[in-house]
DNA sequence: GCGCAACGTTACAGTCATGTCAAGGTTGAC
DNA sequence: GTCAACCTTGACATGACTGTAACGTTGCGC
C-alpha cells in the first residue's frame, strides 16, 4: 500500500511515517516511480511505534525494543543479551513510574472537575428560586 | 532560597527552572544582586510542573491547570469556566489513554523479560551437566 | 492530449522541552 | 587577593515533531 493509505489506517500522518523511516524504524520498498510501498505487517508496526513514542520511549530505544514486542503466540528469545535485558527492565520501570504519576494527576483532575460541577450546580440552584 | 538549592530540592536542573520562568510558570523575586529568590511554596509547584510535563502536558496548558491542582484540604472553585472544565476533561482523558497504553507495554515487556530469563535459565541448565 | 485534483517526492525552517557551553558578575573562605 | 562555588545572560545543539514550499505522478472528465 502507499503512504496515504497507511496514514489513514494507522492515524499517523504521512509526515511522521517518513520521519520514522528517516529514523530507521520502518523501511518500505519503493515503486518504480519513487513512491513508498508499505507491506501489510507495517500497519501493526507503526501502531506499536506510536504507542511507544507516546509512552515516552525515544526512537533509538524503540528500534531495539520492537522485536521484543512481536509476540506471535509464543515468545522466542534468540539471544538473551543481558544488556538488552537491563535496558528493557529500566524502560519498564520508568513506564511504571509514569503510570503512578499519571494516575495521581488524573485523580486530582477528576476531583477538581467534580468540584467545578458542584460549584456550577450550586450557582444554578441559587438562581432557580428567583 | 537561591536557584541552586531549589534545583537540588526538586531535582530539576537550573536550566529548566529558568525556562519555566520564561514560560510564566514561576515568577521568583530578585535579590539586589540580580540573583533569583525562590519562596518555599515554589518547591511543590516545581515538582508539580515536572510531574505534569512528564505526563506529556505542554507548559502552555500547565499554566492553566496548576491552580486546579492546589488542593489545600477543600477544593474551592472561584470561577467554574466551562472552557477550562472542557480542557481539564480533555487532558484527563488523554492521561487515561496514556495509562492504558503504558500498562499494555509494561505487561508486554515484563513477559518478554520473563521469556529471556527462562531462555537464560535453560542454557545454564543444559550447561550444568557437563 | 489538456487540465486539474489528489497524491506522492524532497528539502528546509520552526517549535518545544532539554542539554551544554561561553563569558562574565558575586560571594565567601582562606 | 585569589580561588572555588555560585549566580547571570546568551547562544547553539538535539530529539521528536510540524509546516510548508516546490515540484513530480496518477487518474479522471472532457
Amino acid at each position: 500500500m502507499k503512504i496515504g493509505e497507511l496514514a489513514k489506517r494507522t492515524e499517523v500522518p504521512t509526515r511522521m511515517l517518513r520521519y520514522y523511516e528517516e529514523q530507521g524504524l520502518i523501511t518500505p520498498r519503493r515503486q518504480q516511480n519513487g513512491y513508498r510501498e508499505y507491506d501489510e505487517y507495517l500497519v501493526d508496526r507503526v501502531k506499536k511505534i506510536r504507542g511507544l513514542l507516546d509512552s515516552g520511549i525515544p526512537t533509538r530505544i524503540i528500534g531495539d525494543m520492537l522485536p521484543c514486542l512481536n509476540q506471535p503466540q509464543e515468545i522466542v528469545v534468540a539471544d538473551p543479551d543481558p544488556e538488552l535485558r537491563a535496558m528493557l527492565v529500566r524502560e519498564r520501570d520508568r513506564m511504571t513510574e509514569r503510570i503512578a504519576l499519571l494516575e495521581h494527576h488524573t485523580h486530582a483532575l477528576t476531583q477538581y472537575i467534580a468540584a467545578m460541577d458542584r460549584s456550577l450546580a450550586a450557582t444554578t440552584e441559587t438562581r432557580l428560586p428567583q
